[in-house]
DNA sequence: TGTACATCAGTGAACGCGCGTTCACTGATGTAC
DNA sequence: TGTACATCAGTGAACGCGCGTTCACTGATGTAC
């Protein structure tokens, strides 16, 4: 295995784990506008130019922080899915594992969910690893859907332009209604908008733990969706 | 009127107020981790250190900043309230009228409802304007509930401990039932979660004009808290 | 109405700081024959 | 197995930049008598 991998290519790769560790390390402190390429490179007792040889800016980093970031969070979503049988079940415990890792990465998740960084521009890239959570939040209702237990609910037709836009959510969960998906959008930024809401101070003061709130919610968001129990 | 004023006291009010719109501006180029007080003076003629006669520190200037922004977002959210006498009506403009004012100043918006400012605390001081949106939409659910046309819905009970934090809500919706101050917690962070999405760029590449994906949400969830048309 | 003093606004220089990025370089690792 | 050359990693100095904040100052505005 590793075939044809020099010592230097095992190296290189090692390095540049380390760097962004380094750099996660730094987010989790500091937020991603003061992340600062100099303060990585001492970290790790490197002189700030080095670190060129791995990334080729800062934004360069930074994306790859990103796609890091997006892919933890699917794979914890993913493995969340995976131990539940049931729909609602399913459902449930995905939303509970976002926030659980939303609250122990603030910063990533603020990477990733909150407003820009200023100056930086994600590239396309990005967007592919952005929807590993959305298609977990798919596959769970296709999954319902196909074993007969998505409720019919009471959901109106999409408009037709809305239709549209939703055709590319249809791919990921075949068989599930249109009037569903746009529910699954609804729910989508629903759930995201709570924890944004939790991370970002807008609770501060009356909601302050949310444990109660975040429960009731997705309970019924499963309802609205009609993962019903 | 303006007893007491002095012509000194006039022309400090008036620099307070060039201040904050010029870093307004710069806030609608730059964004909040970009705001300088020494390009904020530049363009203002002043030498910087010039500023900290009218604010003791760059804080206390992105303080003002999200004060005044939550402010003319709750003035916009009032405004439209008042001229709707259906309370699904005036909760659609609301929700409208809130997604337009991000759109035009998605870096105000940003400030008040993205992720924190590396390094800056907001005070106690910016709680109360925040909630100002909230008691439009509240008042909303009052003025149903008096006049007799919010539909009961098949809202849970929230739990104790939820019920608990809800309290904090139905002093500015008298009669409201608990069942719907919780939805109503719902609902309002789903409307920012949407908006945030769509600002912050979430939606890029499937859901770019976000505009019938919000009406058709905002129908929803107007029908989820019980007004019907 | 006029004078003496206190208050305040704005200046200009300075302190101390950190940043991203470039570039010519040395020395180690890898490759081809 | 050994040699000659190419590739690459990391160094150290430098460029050019902007920032928040402090402080002693001058001159204008306000106040009390």
């Amino acid at each position: 295995m590793n075939a044809g991998q020099t010592a230097r290519d095992r190296a290189r790769a090692e390095l540049t784990q380390e760097i962004k560790a380094a750099a996660r390390r730094q987010l989790a402190v500091e937020g991603a506008e003061r992340l600062s390429l100099r303060a990585v490179a001492r970290e790790l007792g490197l002189v700030s130019s080095a670190l060129y040889r791995y990334f080729p800016s800062r934004d360069d980093l930074l994306t790859a922080l990103i796609i890091d970031a997006y892919d933890a969070l699917g794979a914890e979503a993913e493995a969340a899915a995976k131990h539940q049988d049931d729909p609602r079940e399913a459902w449930l415990a995905v939303c509970r594992v976002i926030r659980a890792w939303a609250r122990q990465h603030p910063h990533e998740y603020a990477l990733i969910y909150g407003s820009p960084v200023a100056g930086y521009q994600a590239p396309d890239s990005t967007i592919q690893p952005a929807g590993r959570v959305a298609f977990v939040l798919l596959g769970i209702l296709a999954q319902a859907q196909a074993s007969g237990v998505l409720t019919p609910t009471t959901a109106p037709e999409p408009s037709q332009p809305l239709a549209e836009q939703l055709k590319v959510l249809a791919d990921a969960a075949p068989g599930v209604p249109l009037s569903v998906l746009a529910r699954t959008a609804i729910a989508w930024t629903q759930l995201f908008g709570m924890i944004s809401f939790e991370l970002f101070g807008q609770f501060a003061g009356w909601m302050d733990p949310a444990d109660e709130f975040f429960a009731e919610a997705t309970g019924q968001l499963a309802t609205f969706l009609g993962l019903n129990r």
